[in-house]
DNA sequence: AAAGTGGATCGTCATGTAGG
DNA sequence: CCTACATGACGATCCACTTT
């Protein structure tokens, strides 16, 4: 790992809140049948897009000539690249546990109607065999 | 108390894909 | 094509818990 990672990592306290975020989404997520792709999940667009301290604007193209400018500017493209990655990363995960969750959620409910269609069938059998006897 | 372990989260890289 | 974005895979780190 790269010391600009280690630099950059944050401690759990962020997730916590992003999991807080995350569980209070849950709860309005009781639709029976329908579980979103993990395309179709919302996007949340974080604040945090805005570009970090250090990262700087590059002027316009046009105006770079010497090597130095140039690998500056490559420089800050690597940069401005691995900043986005990170954030899609972040999305990506995020959406990632959702959709998980969903797919859990979806579980506990059919394994519920399983238990319910279960017992009616049994329910239902009694019944047709006291009727035959 | 120190070491070990498992799960959760994050960042990076490589790759696929859609739109211009 | 090229670019921006999404995502899978992987390794690093943290944290809580268990074992020694």
């Amino acid at each position: 790992m790269t010391m600009e990672t280690i630099e950059s990592r944050q401690d759990g306290n962020i997730t916590d809140s992003v999991a807080e975020r995350e569980s209070a989404h849950m709860h309005t997520q009781t639709g029976q049948n329908s579980i979103p792709t993990l395309a179709q999940l919302p996007q949340v667009t974080s604040p945090t897009t805005a570009l970090p301290q250090g990262v700087v604007m590059a002027a316009s193209p046009g105006s770079l000539h010497s090597p130095q400018q140039l690998a500056e500017e490559a420089t800050r493209k690597g940069e401005l690249r691995l900043m986005e990655n990170r954030e899609a990363a972040r999305e990506c995960h995020r959406k990632k546990k959702e959709y998980v969750k969903c797919l859990e959620n979806r579980v506990a409910v059919l394994e519920n109607q399983n238990k319910t269609l279960i017992e009616e069938l049994k329910a239902l059998k009694d019944l047709y065999c006291h009727k035959a006897e």
